[in-house]
DNA sequence: TATTGACCTTACCCTAGGGGCAAGCTTTAA
DNA sequence: TTAAAGCTTGCCCCTAGGGTAAGGTCAATA
């Protein structure tokens, strides 16, 4: 018979924290848990897989909506396949935009900071290009 | 004689939203401005100046803490340009880092696309390998 | 001169994805 | 029996902002 974990429990074998766990649930994300007489949340099998999922999700950086989105999708045996890679497709671009812009800002930066002599003198091309230049009017 | 500016014309001319000045300001990023009798703020050719110096460090991604350390540095004449460059290499190893990990993902992610159908099957490799396997003792 | 619309002020709530603490109750083990 | 560990809720904090409300001010137009 599969056992009902405790909230520190659950938040072990899925790699959550329990505040996590708890907010979750706040937010709509998971039901409501089971509960002792005492106000113990307690998680059965088929909860802590779903916490297990939502791990997964947020590895692969999934939003929370995202991961709702999917969630209905997993449980939903009525589901299309097309419908899970189209969310995974906008994750992809979105990630890709990400990186898109990080890169941006690494190669000015970079220009920048191989510009700047890095002594003890105050002259340096970064606070150059951050610096507005003075109005010669 | 340069003009006094109104956080509206501050916020168009340095690209920052009166908001976020207002923002920078309770932070303590910047110093408190003049003020009209009636309490509108002034900003003066300077402040503008460090506005638009703002922008441009967040164009770079910099964080406001290390904003606020580019301030000081670029208004104190004693810098050592090795300061300007160190907080620069500090924030290109964090983007590098950003970048590895969303590049992780993305290749983690793209992989399971490309094995899901995308049809009306309900079976898809991406939920596949979100759900944890179910244990089969 | 009166009014109207644009602008300014402060204060508050919201976002995502958490971290951390406090006060108090429960469970477990020595 | 008592102490430690775990659980409960509620609150505040962070980044880097967005939005809205209620009210005061300024400038141009009728």
């Amino acid at each position: 018979m599969p056992r009902l974990l405790t909230i520190g429990e659950a938040a072990a074998v899925s790699g959550l924290s329990a505040k996590m766990i708890r907010n979750y649930e706040q937010s709509g994300l998971l039901q409501k848990p089971a509960r002792t007489d005492a106000g113990y949340r307690l998680y059965n099998q088929q909860q802590v897989q779903q916490l297990k999922f939502i791990q997964q999700a947020r590895k692969l950086g999934f939003s929370l909506n995202e991961i709702g989105a999917l969630l209905q999708l997993w449980q939903n045996p009525e589901r299309e396949s097309r419908a899970v890679k189209q969310l995974a497709e906008q994750h992809l671009a979105d990630i890709a935009e990400k990186i898109a812009e990080l890169q941006h800002m690494q190669q000015l930066l970079q220009q920048l900071a191989n510009s700047c002599n890095a002594d003890s003198s105050p002259d340096c091309a970064i606070l150059a290009a951050l610096a507005p230049q003075a109005d010669t009017k």
